[in-house]
DNA sequence: ATATGAACATACGAAGCGTATGTCAATAAG
DNA sequence: CTTATTGACATACGCTTCGTATGTTCATAT
């Protein structure tokens, strides 16, 4: 059965195009990444990028709501083997700051995609790893775990923090022994969170 | 006396690109302004800038310098007006949150900048802003009030926390409000350093 | 007085993006 | 079964922009 359907040709060559870019603009990264390039790297021309994705930016957006998507797969397995819920926030981060040691997520994710496409929590994708996170500090706060602080306010300053963490790390000469600090301070700050017996 | 050495002379002429580079970057953002442009802005063309800056990344760079030495000495007064040393830390990042709220320093400093130029913890400047609260911390560590962590992560994290605070407040649709959830939950995250009676 | 070099301006070439247009095959219509 | 239409690309073009190569002017050194 060679012959394939209207549609599938159609994500066949989406998934090429966005694979290519994904090497290319992890390589290169964003404004150096050449369409002409990488689109010849799958086979096609800029016309089937056009078609598919609008613009260039269009193309990083694809690309970025596939990693993101990966990323999230990731923290969410992390945070189900953990045997607490707290420890599962931490598991969570964690997760987090050690993919964003991986160059094609930082240059793309943490780098080129807030810069040409603004903040990521404004992208469509509504930024499913910060919605995950303030979902569960909900969930501790529900059961009293943690202080009763804006869920949101404190998914948001634990991503930060996890984030810097990382491009501090992929810039280390030692990357294991800056990866050990770093998640010590992190557990020490998250820490914060916790509701007290004061 | 009209007439200028010819030190000063290079002076304005740096000083006026840096001017009209610090507009543009902050309007369109780097990859869309123009270095026609802005030199014509500026009175000028692009010879006198890759005569002075060599590229558009070093007028870029010398934007961020001067940006970056605004805001260590912004910082620096908010510490110096706090009571407590440990209170200085916290003004001093509460100072960073609100600076980070304009648009200039958000478009400039957090994003083209890393993305064009790279972690910022690399860059010649060294970052004064980030070396200014690791010695902050030292300090604490030193006197007692804050556990014995790694002082560099400790100042990678809190940054990181107060960065993404700051992206989130100018996103938001109530700042005002916003910026008290995420101050508020930043004094307790970063709570989680103090060294406890446990 | 002349030579030299700094501090710019002008001119040129190359690359890249977006669009406008062309082509082919598959499906829909009659 | 024939024809019209539309989707899925490829090709061609113009415009913008960057970096460099080449002037040009003026101050300063000799």
């Amino acid at each position: 059965m060679v012959a394939k359907k209207r549609a599938e040709m159609v994500a066949e060559t989406r998934a090429k195009l966005i694979t290519a870019a994904r090497e290319a603009f992890a390589a290169k990264g964003y404004a150096a990444a050449s369409m002409d390039d990488l689109t010849a790297e799958a086979g096609l021309t800029r016309g089937a990028l056009y078609h598919n994705f609008g613009d260039k930016k269009g193309l990083l957006q694809a690309v970025i709501d596939q990693i993101d998507a990966e990323m999230l797969a990731r923290m969410r397995r992390a945070q189900e083997r953990a045997d607490t819920r707290w420890q599962g926030l931490l598991a969570e981060h964690i997760a987090y700051i050690e993919m964003a040691l991986e160059p094609e997520i930082q240059r793309i994710m943490l780098l080129d995609g807030p810069a040409v496409l603004g903040d990521p929590s404004q992208w469509p994708n509504q930024n499913a790893c910060l919605q995950k996170t303030a979902e569960t500090i909900r969930a501790l706060i529900d059961e009293g775990t943690v202080r009763p602080v804006d869920a949101e306010a404190a998914a948001r300053l634990l991503n930060g923090a996890a984030l810097n963490a990382a491009l501090w790390i992929a810039a280390a000469d030692d990357p294991r022994d800056v990866f050990q600090k770093a998640v010590e301070t992190f557990q020490h700050l998250a820490a914060g969170l916790l509701l007290g017996e004061e």
